[in-house]
DNA sequence: CATGAATGAGCCTTCATTCAT
DNA sequence: TATGAATGAAGGCTCATTCAT
């Protein structure tokens, strides 16, 4: 009885370091999941795609899950490499709070509009997924947040912001404009040459810090 | 062995008026998509939920997609309507630019912290489901967009908004905002009660239209 | 995007009430068990052997595991309602310890010879199949040693058996006595009616009891 | 993104006489294979546990059922060995048979107390295998049951056993038996030092020669 | 209309085996 | 000889959908 198996006629494409075919077909399921979403995107698209068989991605991969989540990882670690870069403490933008917000999110800008896949991922395809992804998604969110909440903050104990402003209401509000914006401008977008990141981050804080309003009225 | 006995036929006694039954079972499909997403929820937990009988939701849907598609197309009446909504002709809410923007935000909050199931498929859960329903969900965005921009070109016509805003950014800034800001107060936030929409709305509004800052600096 | 399921091309062949469908499945699945081990079987076996679909066997049993498992426990409420079988206590077989175990082995003899099955998957199949099925099988190897031990005992409080007999010992001597002879005439041996189930009980008590030797030596 | 460079082959120093690496993968993998069973058993595990790469065994085995049949044969060798070894001659292990029988029962215990892989491939995990193992697995069986077969027909000869006795009957009785004590003090019993292998035997043998009973009754 | 048993395409995953290095 | 990346047949399982009753 005892059907021994039968052996797999094996046609070996080509060898390569692990790590390199690791990364080789993480960045081609980044690109469909990015494209498709999670459930769309099959471990047989991902295997054709990255021209290895199908065994190979679990060589490297627990399962469907796992191999999404360690894109995830991936672009958490990139992303916070993005927002810890931080301007010359010797220069201008270091010292004016709205330089140096400024500063930040155009990096953040720049991140996405380098990586629109992890923008697409982050923005809309990340979230429907449900508790598993959920936490490692929402990490990113809530940089931004963070980021805003420490821009008024500061601010206020400057006196340049009002005193009674909801902060957390007011940096989930610019979160969820950046996030916007990062979408338009990273996926949407088809001729990204058109856009100044430089004028669209100073635009975007410069509107969020004095409104789009010419005069001030009583607030 | 068992006997081949006839199967006693379960007669369900419960008739129903067919757009009732409809409406339940849409009832019951909005609530389990907003919680799980769409592929994480199966047509048999709808129909468990529902409490009929697996064939019976395929008496009223096609198909787990036209399921989906018809709460999209159903939310959509309703946020149109209530964005149709607008303030008396005679008040000051319609004279006044900044009040009449107001109003309709606060209409738009309104709609999603009275529907949160809404909010979270149109916000989370419809997002990464591909080109099938992008049209449908990003027909809600639109409306939110149009508005914002409506409102700054009348702010630049009545010389209160800077002439050279780029409205088609400054409105997606806008809507992501208030996306957030929707998403936030109608999902996230578990004790609703504390929230007063009327403060949020204008604050919101005024934020967005003044800035976060005291003072006006060169622009 | 968003493949939608391609609607399978169903032909229903037969309808069935649940649990009769379900023993069918079981019938067919014990078989295949039997005759060839737990992994040689595959489900699609199993699902063309009962004539129907593959999900079918999804629909009565959670898993293969779970399968297998019911088969496991359906064998074991009949081993035990086998045994629970007692002679009439007006009876001989009832008063004499000697009779009342020769009835019992001869009821666990017949048992195996009717399900042969049974027999093969108790004693062949399912014993290298690691910790999840080991406390299945070994409840019913449990129940024929219980048996001898008390045989045992009682011969022991009567003065008939040696005092000093290691009765663990010996019952499983009894135990591994009996499950081969179940093994050699429920599956092994092909003309079955060639056994006399009446002679064999009567021979394996005496044999165990008085031994092969014809006069008694120094013990 | 990774760099192309030429991966690092790694070296193992460790050579070895060719036979001596073959030895030590069976060593492996028969453990393996006794506490797991056959398809619970992976290649893989076998390589781990070996210390060797996973195309190493390919080296020395065609196949898993290859190597799987080498240590089946392996084993049967030194059964085989074991129950060669007969006492002296001139001594009176030799000459009397219930002594001889003794004597063999004794080794045979040995060598599964010795050998509890062998003992739990044997008798678990290699019954439900199908055919292909059957034929091997069986013959060390057959050793017992034939060795049981001379000692009831040479005791038939001298008159010390019932004439009418059913040899075959009885000789599986008395395998069977011998298999349940070899498995249970040579797998089950954790503390092995407590088992007088002398006694068992002797037990053993007396038990099955004379009964349990004291006193001889009509046969 | 309602029911729920039956369906089967399709997905994920495993693992014995191969072979270039 | 040893290595381990690559392979792919095969198996378990899911779940949207159908249709006889």
């Amino acid at each position: 009885m005892l059907k021994s198996r039968k052996s797999p006629r094996v046609r070996i494409v080509k060898r390569m370091p692990p790590e390199q075919r690791k990364q080789q077909i993480m960045d081609c399921a980044r690109k469909l999941f990015a494209a498709g979403g999670y459930y769309q995107t099959q471990i047989s698209d991902i295997q054709k795609a990255s021209n290895v068989a199908r065994g190979t991605v679990y060589q490297y991969f627990k399962s469907k899950d796992d191999l999404f989540t360690e894109i995830l990882e991936d672009l958490f670690i990139k992303w916070k490499e993005a927002l810890a870069d931080t301007p010359d403490p010797e220069s201008e933008e270091y010292k004016s709070g709205l330089k140096f917000f400024t500063y930040k999110i155009k990096r953040s800008f720049e991140f996405f509009a380098d990586n629109p896949d992890y923008c697409s991922i982050l923005l809309k395809i990340g979230l429907g997924l449900g508790e598993n992804f959920d936490t490692l998604i929402s990490r990113f969110d809530h940089q931004i947040v963070e980021l805003a909440k420490k821009y008024l903050t500061v601010g206020i104990k400057l006196g340049r912001v009002h005193p009674d402003t909801d902060v957390e209401l007011a940096a989930n509000m610019i979160g969820g404009a950046f996030t916007r914006m990062a979408y338009f401008y990273g996926v949407t977008k088809k001729d990204k040459d058109s856009i100044n990141i430089d004028l669209l981050s100073e635009t975007f804080v410069k509107t969020l810090s004095y409104g789009f309003f010419i005069e001030k009225d009583v607030k």
